[in-house]
DNA sequence: GCCAACGTTGGC
DNA sequence: GCCAACGTTGGC
């Protein structure tokens, strides 16, 4: 089982609008590297949901429950999209600058390329900020 | 609103 | 194939 981080800003589809939802088609994706990572997921792997934007960093959790298939709005099949299952709201969010004060997040590749929407996440880098989710305060 | 980073486009 | 110009994204 893998995990990813994948990224949206809350004002067109927030982690909230996934739990009202439960399921949804994670669509739209149009860069290369973002996609090949929208490929590479597999059923059952995890995800933290992040907010771009305002109040940047991570939110909540999903569950990948279909692999890729092709984005039906896309001219080119080879976009792609997975759906995914609305997971757990964290206790506290992480925001974007605990990530980057931290040690090992620091290293996440969200942190080092702003830009990229969709990317793998480390088990190590999962569990800390599962970790962070927890504590009262940063 | 500004700027940096990055991707895309188009001229050559 | 290179590179400048331009557009988009995201953090602040």
């Amino acid at each position: 089982m893998n995990y990813w981080l994948i990224k949206s800003d809350p004002e067109t589809y927030a982690f909230e609008d996934l739990c009202r939802e439960g399921c949804t088609a994670w669509d739209g994706v149009r860069n290369f590297q973002a996609r090949n990572n929208l490929a590479a997921m597999q059923v059952g792997d995890r995800c933290l949901v992040y907010h771009s934007q305002a109040n940047p960093g991570v939110v909540g959790t999903a569950r990948v429950v279909k692999a890729a298939y092709p984005d039906p709005k896309a001219d080119d099949p080879r976009w792609v999209n997975v759906d995914v299952q609305a997971g757990e709201p964290l206790v506290r969010p992480v925001p974007l600058a605990e990530l980057k004060a931290h040690p090992v997040l620091a290293q996440m590749v969200v942190v080092r390329q702003s830009r990229l929407s969709v990317s793998p996440v480390t088990p190590a880098e999962w569990k800390a900020v599962m970790g962070l989710a927890k504590k009262p305060r940063g």
